[in-house]
DNA sequence: TTTATACAGGATTAATTAGTCTTGTATGTA
DNA sequence: TACATACAAGACTAATTAATCCTGTATAAA
């Protein structure tokens, strides 16, 4: 999340380009994609691996389940596996599943009305494009791109 | 705000740089700075003009007066001024005013922890420069800028 | 076939952000 | 001085997002 109204004390501002649903998804999905598991993997696992609170978690899955990024095994040594190649999985995918799609019209980022190459809000010469950077950015990532590096962190991380 | 949990609808998502209450104080600089008047502008008046809930605004004014970036008369003839120049006042002081300052340490967009150039989260070599223009756009357009173009894009909407 | 296990899903609660209400206080003007 | 006006400020309500609870259903293994 970005901020809060914050009347007088001081909390803390980000940029925010998704939800926290989305996080919590595409980090799931980045450690399915991480140990390339020959059998399903428990939600619980990946909640605890991530410290994700494991009810939260599962009911983002089923949202995953819907939407086809994720096949699920019911019952006994059950648990959730990718649906398709870790490469062929783009994080905005996983945004889009879980946040519902990007607007049909981009927005303004002043939230003034009407805004277009047209007819601009008074920032948008210079959000624009980084607007558009920031969708590249998602939609080129995939997630065998993000396990590799996250690996690499690790090794970095712990020598 | 970026979006929504949407367990199973379709809502929408978009990249949030700043609350809606810093968006609203934003709006309120901007027409200040638009109109350049002699005399306190009722926040009536402006919220009228954009459409933004008054008691809302006027709460909001409350933190822009304190954080010094508006200037209230009271009583009859009250209303707000800026405080200083509209060419003296940046973005980025406005969303800090309101929503509070950037973090110390810049956060990782994937939500792991840990995340620096030394040893980086899976998208931080893309992110970070991105994060890097987007500060730079919000420190450096000032109200005076802002104001001229939206003038500017009424011209436009209105020929 | 019984049982433990793991996802499915609706209902509920908590936290945060957005917005409203009501009263107080300062101030210009009649 | 009385009064209308406009900001100040705290308490309260509403909406949204995040998180939890509890029961159901599928399934592998004892």
């Amino acid at each position: 999340m970005v901020s809060s109204n914050n009347t007088n004390n001081t909390p803390e501002l980000n940029f925010m380009l998704y939800s926290k649903s989305a996080e919590y998804a595409i980090q799931a999905l980045i450690y399915l994609a991480e140990i390339k598991p020959d059998k399903p993997v428990m939600i619980s696992e990946i909640a605890e691996a991530y410290n994700i609170p494991y009810q939260f978690l599962a009911k983002i899955v089923q949202t995953l389940v819907k939407q086809r990024l994720v096949v699920a095994t019911r019952g006994r040594n059950g648990g959730i596996n990718l649906a398709r190649e870790a490469k062929d999985i783009f994080i905005n995918q996983i945004i889009n599943a879980v946040d519902g799609p990007p607007p049909e019209k981009e927005q303004c980022v002043i939230g003034l009305d009407e805004c277009s190459d047209v007819t601009p809000c008074p920032l948008h010469h210079k959000w624009a494009p980084i607007r558009s950077q920031i969708r590249e950015m998602l939609s080129e990532e995939h997630l065998d791109d993000l396990a590799y590096r996250v690996i690499e962190k690790r090794k970095l991380m712990h020598s």
